[in-house]
DNA sequence: CCAGACAGTGTGAGCGTTAACAATGACGTA
DNA sequence: TACGTCATTGTTAACGCTCACACTGTCTGG
């Protein structure tokens, strides 16, 4: 409401109702907003959080001066005051990988729509002390809760004695541990990922595994043994790449060199996507001589050469429940650490299916 | 310094030379540490903030009391009386692009080491309305500046009517604007990639443009125009695309089918991913019969197939820059707006590149 | 031997807000 | 008429910190 024309060009101060009092220079304070509406700064206070007991016409006189005024409220005196910031902090991985920036998002969206905000602290490195350091900059920073998005192999130990008071949700934290967490069901993914491979009559399925220290890895290592296991196959050794393009090639120059691989699960999308490079190279055709399946489904994914099968996690989704837990743990303390399982998906493309017509963005569900 | 074994378990409260005063379930507070040391709350202030004028002695038994009672200070008391909250707000897109989480990060980074905190706020949409709100929370939660990594095509004339007094930098802001932003040189690494293109004796270069409201997509199209018009080459229509593969990908549907096109110049890696996939479904050669460049570097173009050329952006530098001068803005209030370009840089790789021998990984310069 | 400088420390006020309680007035009921 | 009740408003005291200042003492130089 009240369409006000920008025509003052560079002053929007106060500009009039002012009565002489002194050159006030500071942003308006409750003060001030009550002086201008003609009560006290308590009814400023009352309107601003909806308290009942405020005479209608009351509160739309204080709501004018808060316009007239340009008032806003101060949320280092209300935090300071209530003890309670409505912040929570984010630590994630200074990479950009996709997933983690997802999760960022969907963690962002929902704290955003419970009317908290978000403090973010980037790790320079993973190990127990940068994580360490983040929570005491974000504890120093008044947060009320810390999601960590970060893989917290070696690092979850980190929090475990962490002088914390504050609530913490780990994303994709070790099951064993009991600290809350939402986790993908990775050992589940890799497995549908695995048994799809050997459905097709592959004799067994490599794995291209993500950084030990990952519990993701650790997750899809074990689902894809346990498909292998399942279906009475050898369990060729897993190499082990960094979640990079690059280090997927790398895997791939090993793998392609090997007559006997003809099924390939690659830790992530990215590693897939080299891995499929150094399968091009070498003349190993994808999918009818080696067949390759991927995890994440990152938006490319469909448009690979050939387009990936892949597993869909549901980033936006983890990152969403995390602030609800957070949250719940914030507003009642003293609960049991919960956990919360969100299960991926397969997504077959061309990569996993020879001799079919082309179907490029089939499958991706997305669009 | 000092290693103490988290051997209590439970309770790593005050615990000793607490004089039977009350049961104080607080936090503990200046005036706490104050006591223990045996001195004044305003002491304590000085150790805090390294005031000279504090005996050694003095100031090792106030850090000694802090570390005893786990004491923090407060920060919103401390915004409260200063009036810095040593916060900087970073409106994003919410989405998942390469860029602009790449440079999130730049900006996290650069804040982090100057003692700045980092507040989030993802952008459903980019219309004006969003960008106001956004503006408008960060602007409750008291931060001192904002960094605006979003197209502002649209939103830009949004900020110049925003009653806005804190300091905003807005990354890749329209040139003519007055605002202090970074910008890359869009129209410049567009031309380096358009005369790449028909250095190699192409008829002419087509392009496949970002949506039409980012600034970015402008100038590459002008750099392109430009490029084309000094070589006196016909400027083909540009197709636009979201930046996404499926986009590129539609676009790349298109080309295929016209003879006449032998080379393209991408918006961007992700489009440029999903031309390459069409233009392999249809038959087309890369690079032999149709040259490819992209936009941005992301880690993975140097895996496509093949790999691809393109523009890279240092968005960590944006980032860096980004905060340079908001910080530069907040501490000297007054000074004019500054504006930073960064220039980016042509990386040649196989995709405009015919009949070499393989080279992945060639020219990447990141490993 | 005392003024002045200065290192080291304490005292009080105030930042802008909310919570607790007190005060006012209008209304109905006994 | 008097009294409790309720809606509406004001008053005061925190919250934890920093700033401006006042206060000690110790040392220097005249």
């Amino acid at each position: 409401m009240e369409s006000r024309q920008p025509a003052q060009g560079e002053h929007r101060q106060p500009s009039s109702a002012e009565p002489a009092t002194s050159a006030r220079a500071h942003r308006p304070s409750m003060m001030d907003v009550a002086r201008l509406a003609g009560v006290s700064h308590q009814t400023v206070s009352r309107v601003l959080n909806d308290h009942p007991n405020v005479r209608q016409s009351t509160r739309s006189r204080v709501l004018w001066s808060m316009r007239e005024l340009g008032y806003r409220p101060n949320s280092a005196a209300r935090t300071l005051v209530t003890g309670h910031s409505r912040t929570i902090g984010v630590i994630g991985l200074d990479s950009t990988l996709y997933g983690p920036a997802a999760t960022m998002h969907g963690v962002d969206d929902a704290a955003r729509r419970a009317d908290y905000r978000v403090n973010t602290v980037g790790l320079a490195s993973i190990d127990r002390i940068s994580v360490l350091e983040a929570v005491e900059r974000l504890a120093t920073a008044g947060v009320e809760g810390v999601v960590v998005i970060a893989p917290l192999s070696s690092a979850s130990e980190a929090l475990a004695d962490l002088p914390t008071d504050i609530p913490t949700v780990v994303v994709n934290a070790h099951p064993e541990s009991d600290i809350a967490s939402v986790t993908v069901d990775q050992a589940h993914g890799a497995q549908r990922a695995t048994e799809h491979l050997l459905s097709a009559g592959r004799s067994t399925v490599w794995h291209v595994a993500g950084p030990a220290n990952w519990s993701e890895s650790r997750g899809r290592i074990e689902g894809w043994t346990r498909a292998l296991d399942a279906a009475r196959v050898d369990v060729p050794p897993p190499l082990t790449g960094d979640w990079s393009a690059r280090s997927g090639y790398e895997a791939g120059r090993v793998l392609a060199r090997l007559p006997e691989v003809t099924a390939v699960f690659a830790g992530n999308d990215h590693m897939a996507l080299g891995l499929l490079r150094a399968l091009h190279e070498f003349g190993r055709a994808v999918p009818d001589e080696v067949a390759v399946v991927g995890f994440d489904d990152i938006p490319e994914a469909a448009y690979f050469t050939p387009p990936l099968s892949t597993v869909r996690q549901d980033f936006s989704e983890v990152g969403r429940r995390c602030v609800r837990l957070l949250i719940g743990q914030i507003e009642t303390p003293g609960e049991a650490a919960e956990c919360s399982v969100v299960t991926p998906e397969l997504v077959v493309r061309r990569s996993s299916t020879p001799s079919k017509v082309p179907q490029v963005g089939r499958g991706s569900g997305r669009e």
